[in-house]
DNA sequence: CTACACCCTGTACGTAGGTATGGGGTCAAG
DNA sequence: CTTGACCCCATACCTACGTACAGGGTGTAG
């Protein structure tokens, strides 16, 4: 069981060492006991620790999230219906996402092979299409 | 031809007031001339450069990405190539993020699928595969 | 003993895109 | 003349995720 400075754990881990500290202030890692001269020591656990974060950031959660998945780890009466849940939450709002740009790609697909190019900017279709005036929300105003 | 306090702008426009003067710090819009006490006067044009600047994020430009459309537009000498080259690379911009979006859902799909739940959290799959250590990136150090 | 690498805290800076607040002045109706 | 809605500017604050100092102390190899 070693005993790791902030530094040794970071290399460890493959992040940085202000990252160790921040994600301590973001309460994603325990306060480690600290040396007689105020160092930070650290076990192993840290190291899992802190891939557990970069894999679950990988897989699109926020820190906060990842600080909730670490507390249901520990929890022993919780079972694995949470863990599942919140990662099913994931999942959609990651589809949803999916789905926005889907429809981005395709308005902008459409522009790019509308625009057949060498005509003057004042013609081109995409410039038209972003300028392109809805006056449905317009709300009258006082005065 | 309207004469337009920000307040109107911003309601016609649909925006808040804070962001109309916040586009103008960011130099989307030109500074307007003033009124004698120093209020903001703008001319309907405004409302159209609104209507753009809102139309080209829904698409994913940024405010920066926006500025430079604007300019483009009004460039007398460039061609629609400008634009359409900006638009295509905007286009695969948005590829990249859903595929790598994609490849998050895949992952996810895959542990929320193997996750039957009604187990302990010390045995659910999903926690099992943030935590997997991988020891390949460990950089020995100094001390 | 001198470097030099490392550690500490606190704060500022960075992106992106705004919102909110505070202290002031203006305008129009009643 | 008062009231309320509007305007001005500047600065701070927000999410999300860190990075980069500044100004100090520590630890160890040579």
């Amino acid at each position: 069981m070693a005993r790791l400075t902030i530094g040794e754990l970071a290399n460890r881990a493959g992040v940085n060492r202000e990252t160790v500290r921040y994600y301590e202030r973001r309460r994603l890692l325990p306060r480690p006991p600290r040396s007689v001269t105020g160092y930070r020591v650290f076990s192993d656990d840290a190291v899992d620790r802190l891939r557990f974060i970069k894999h679950a950031q990988g897989l699109g959660f926020t820190l906060n999230e990842i600080r909730e998945l670490l507390g249901l780890r520990l929890g022993e009466r919780s079972s694995c219906d949470e863990v599942r849940a919140r990662a099913a939450r994931k999942l959609s709002d990651v589809e949803a996402k999916i789905a926005a740009l889907e429809r981005i790609r395709i308005a902008l697909g459409g522009l790019v092979t509308a625009c057949k190019a060498r005509r003057p900017t004042a013609l081109c279709p995409i410039l038209e299409s972003l300028k392109a005036r809805d006056t449905a929300n317009e709300v009258p105003s006082r005065r």
